[in-house]
DNA sequence: ACTTTTGCACTGACCAGTCAGTTCAAAATG
DNA sequence: CATTTTGAACTGACTGGTCAGTGCAAAAGT
């Protein structure tokens, strides 16, 4: 007995399974919303029994919240990467915001399905996940916010900025590009993204030539 | 739409109550999603039977659908004349896309459901409302590009930009900032997020005091 | 007169969640 | 060994409820 006292690194039957849940959820809700996607829909592409699926989550919205959540906190990590990556190569802040605009980037490239989902729910008012969502938001914000404050301080940047309008903007600017890309142009390269971003981020865009 | 004024046209009586169900439905969709709002619900909302929603409507997504394209194109002619203004005034290329972004903030302001409603379903595929909203979303965007591309010719800005990509990238900009605004900090002004937004859009970012 | 709205009962499809039963590999037993 | 036992993981038919859409006779506008 106790077969699986396991070595809590998720190597476990049952961890494989989630993964294939998360992963069929993903596209499907994605795709389609949350509520027009069935937990039938779900459990078929995951190629797994319908009871499965509640063997292993709560309810159809517990499993789609740990998906949210697992989904944000990979992002942040990679934006705080960045960040201290630049840092300890001695770039200026304006390097790690383009540092962080590019690991959005890779991010949205590597997850574009989540990435989709996550923006048409984080607005809603009302719904079960709501306040799962808005503080895992607000972890992935902060970085951004951090490297502004960081940037007035050493006078980088105008102290006139609104630290949080500014994030929100520039997080904008990348998701809504990025999903357009992803959308409309999937060929293009993220370099060529990237280096378009870049150029509006720096305000090269007025000024002519 | 939400909590328009104008009789906008149609001085008959079922006009009147169409324009009851659209602004029924606008705000619980947006709390709530598409699937998850009942006809009947939207029927209560908005004081009415529910046989008269089909004497209105032939179906539940159609209803949806007109709404969608009655909305997006309030806001293109809304950013269409912010533009022509600025050009009657003799304005530069910068203050045309300035008066844009005001013009996108007023939007947003007036009708936030909507936007938000909108936000989440743009960039969903396999519905039936896709291809409809994929143009009116094209009809709005184009009126930037546009300004963009006047604004290369006269040598304002740079012809290096990507004009399709900028133009993604500053709607981005702003609907997120905005949604933001009025989620977060809703007793803000105005005037506050939009300067806060032109700084940013004019490069007067970095650069200290 | 004629258009529009109401109220309400009804249908048939669809779907979240349940539960009694199955599988199987590891552990206990002899 | 060989066997029995255990329990976590999984299965899929079934249930109870919900909801889009219908039908229609009577009432209310205009």
């Amino acid at each position: 007995m106790e077969s699986s006292s396991a070595p809590s690194g998720g190597s476990t039957r049952r961890e494989a399974t989630r993964q294939k849940l998360y992963e069929a959820a993903v596209t499907l809700i994605a795709e389609q919303g949350f509520s027009a996607t069935t937990v039938d829909e779900i459990a078929e592409r995951a190629g797994v029994a319908k009871g499965t699926v509640y063997y292993n989550f709560a309810s159809k919205s517990v499993l789609f919240e740990e998906l949210l959540r697992h989904g944000v906190e990979l992002l942040t990590a990679s934006l705080r990467e960045a960040a201290e990556r630049t840092e300890r190569d001695g770039g200026t802040k304006v390097d790690a915001l383009d540092a962080m605009i590019r690991a959005g980037l890779v991010f949205i490239d590597r997850y574009p399905s989540f990435t989709q989902l996550y923006v048409a729910e984080l607005w809603r008012t009302n719904r079960a996940w709501q306040s799962t969502l808005m503080v895992v938001r607000q972890q992935a914000v902060a970085v951004v916010e951090g490297v502004l404050r960081e940037g007035v301080k050493k006078g980088e940047f105008s102290e006139e900025i609104d630290v949080p309008l500014t994030a929100s903007a520039l997080v904008g600017m990348v998701l809504v590009a990025a999903l357009d890309w992803k959308s409309f142009q999937p060929e293009r390269s993220l370099d060529d993204v990237h280096s378009a971003l870049s150029r509006l981020l720096q305000g090269r865009v007025s000024g002519g030539r």
